[in-house]
DNA sequence: AGCAATAGTATCGATTCGAAACTAATTCCT
DNA sequence: AGGAATTAGTTTCGAATCGATACTATTGCT
């Protein structure tokens, strides 16, 4: 199969694994940001991050989020470092509901690959999302964990270290490591990086 | 990352592939209907066909596909075979168009994969599609060249081969075998084939 | 203080979608 | 052969989605 089949079966294996909607009651742009806000972190469960994963405008996903909150899946509270900012975090209805994410039957066949082919495929697709991302020139959300900004700091020698965004300046907690981040940049030499806005930074 | 990160990627890989829509004035429910189309061998360039491909519901795929007809991207044609069966061809305006696919972006990224890898990809790409598609319960669309409905007949030693698909018991031309095929059944031992309305066989 | 950029919201029109009703052709069953 | 059930495709309607645009409030820069 050529690169142009390929391409074509990712896209219908999440179409095909989106589920046909209406699951639970959600629709199929409900349950993208359900698991978005469920992976992001604290600095990154905004609209604006949203909009951006999503492909979409900040307009159209300030409804999507409204519509999560009134109905009770999301909590919203104003951000005390900014202003302007607004933070969404889900609530327990919206984790005990993505205990059925339509999804889990692609995660399910995923998991059933034997583990070397698993790591290739995961490491397949984050090279395939950056090169998109880049030639997109959209940022490509990955982990704190592989990002040029975690800084690490032992306080003393065998001790827990302590972790930190360089970018933002703030603190993290070692479970926030793990969470999508809209300010990824892969930790990586020869690459520069693509000019951003900074954050709370000065 | 988990399994569910990866099922995420996924389908964030084909989201943000699938361009911002609007792109040379087709939607992106227009531009997945022409890849289709383009792919998908004569038995299955039908709306029900491609409403299964794509996930959806035959009127909505009906609506599509009107809009691409009266476009001049696509053409109708009654099948001489079944009086209900409408066919839809590519026309040239159509397969011109597909040169600027926005999906391209994500085809080049697999093309600059090593073979080795790229070859992984597609196993397990395959692999994930079935298991769905078993679990959905949904026909999985593969090509005839896999397909255990193929029959190949030798006329002499040293000849053409000639094929021909057993389901249907029509002829196969040698560049119908990698298109796009509804009745795909993987051409595979111990497998117990799923129960289907039969095709034009009597 | 003044201006530009950013975060989020609200509104409007176009598109899309799912569900359901409907026509016509075919197949199944007896 | 004849009638019921199935299948292919279309149409219509209402809800949801989306993109574009305008708007408010806050922050950053000079």
């Amino acid at each position: 199969m050529d690169s142009r089949g390929i391409a074509q079966s990712i896209a219908q294996l999440a179409r095909m694994s989106a589920g046909d909607g209406h699951v639970c009651g959600l629709t199929a742009a409900q349950w993208n940001t359900l698991r978005f806000f469920a992976r992001a972190n604290r600095f990154t469960r905004t609209v604006s991050a949203f909009a951006e994963f999503h492909a979409t405008t900040r307009g159209t996903a300030s409804q999507t989020v409204k519509g999560l909150v009134s109905e009770g899946y999301l909590t919203r509270s104003r951000s005390d470092l900014d202003g302007r900012s607004v933070r969404f975090d889900l609530t327990d209805k919206g984790r005990s509901v993505l205990s059925r994410d339509p999804l889990d039957v692609l995660s399910e066949a995923i998991g059933n690959l034997p583990p070397g082919i698993r790591n290739q495929l995961e490491t397949s697709l984050k090279r395939l999302t950056e090169e998109v991302a880049r030639t997109r020139g959209k940022p490509c959300f990955g982990s704190c964990r592989l990002c040029c900004h975690l800084a690490c700091t032992l306080r003393k020698p065998g001790g827990e270290p302590a972790y930190a965004c360089d970018l933002l300046g703030q603190p993290l907690a070692a479970n926030d490591l793990d969470d999508l981040c809209v300010n990824f940049e892969t930790a990586q030499p020869n690459v520069t990086p693509r000019p951003r806005r900074d954050g709370k930074i000065s």
